[in-house]
DNA sequence: ATCCAGAGGA
DNA sequence: TCCTCGGGAT
């Protein structure tokens, strides 16, 4: 599935136009230290945005950086984000902090093969540290960029298409490559506050080009 | 009942 | 390429 340079243009622009007036202000998108971004995404991990403010900021506040969070008491650790649930990623984000601090001295790895080397991570939240953090132009594959994706040009969306590498390389010309974190920060956000995956706005959608649009506005007129 | 800024295991 | 994990919000 390729698409033609100039509908990809344009739906980058009117994405970027969006976002210039509708980001949302979480904690981890102000201070953006490969650390407080790599602890994000791992809290942000099939976890409702939402949800995961109290509990990054409390963590942050108990361990503010790498050392001290491998340092943490596994089971102070477990109590503290026990109402995230997904009891087993905590685990997996204590090894991550121990191996960053064995193996990379604390340093958070600038490279996605390294980053993916560590415990809890892979593809998504390598790539959200490469971008986020480090500024490269990374594209980002979770459940809302897919589902935008899938509406806007017409493809069929499996839970699978995520990992999919056509759906990445799709994803990739779409990307805005001078502002790559503001263009993943759009997408996050319009799929949550627009383009739902139940009962998506599209009366104030302002991509003129999605064929889910369509079918929804039928259904609407009938009713 | 369904879904959530996915990853690990089979 | 399947499936499971999990408490919490809607």
């Amino acid at each position: 599935m390729v698409i033609p340079h100039r509908i990809a243009e344009e739906f980058r622009q009117n994405l970027l136009n969006w976002g210039r007036n509708n980001l949302i202000n979480y904690p981890w998108r102000k201070n953006r230290t490969p650390y407080r971004v790599l602890v994000a995404e791992i809290l942000l991990h099939r976890t409702r945005a939402e949800q995961v403010v109290p509990l990054y900021n409390s963590l942050l506040s108990k361990c503010p950086n790498i050392f001290s969070l491998a340092a943490m008491d596994i089971e102070e650790l477990r109590r503290l984000l026990r109402s995230a649930g997904l009891r087993w990623r905590v685990d997996l984000m204590h090894r991550m902090a121990r191996m960053i601090v064995d193996e990379y001295g604390g340093r958070i790895p600038e490279r996605k093969e390294d980053l993916m080397e560590l415990p809890g991570v892979s593809e998504y939240i390598a790539s959200a540290v490469m971008c986020f953090a480090y500024g490269h132009p990374e594209p980002l594959l979770d459940t809302n960029t897919v589902r935008i994706a899938g509406r806007v040009f017409d493809i069929e969306i499996k839970d699978s298409s995520r990992r999919s590498k056509k759906m990445r390389e799709l994803m990739r010309s779409l990307l805005d490559i001078e502002k790559p974190d503001i263009f993943n920060y759009a997408m996050i956000d319009f799929g949550k506050k627009v383009c739902r995956k139940r009962d998506p706005d599209c009366i104030i959608c302002p991509l003129q080009i999605c064929s889910y649009r369509r079918r929804f506005a039928g259904t609407l007129v009938k009713k």
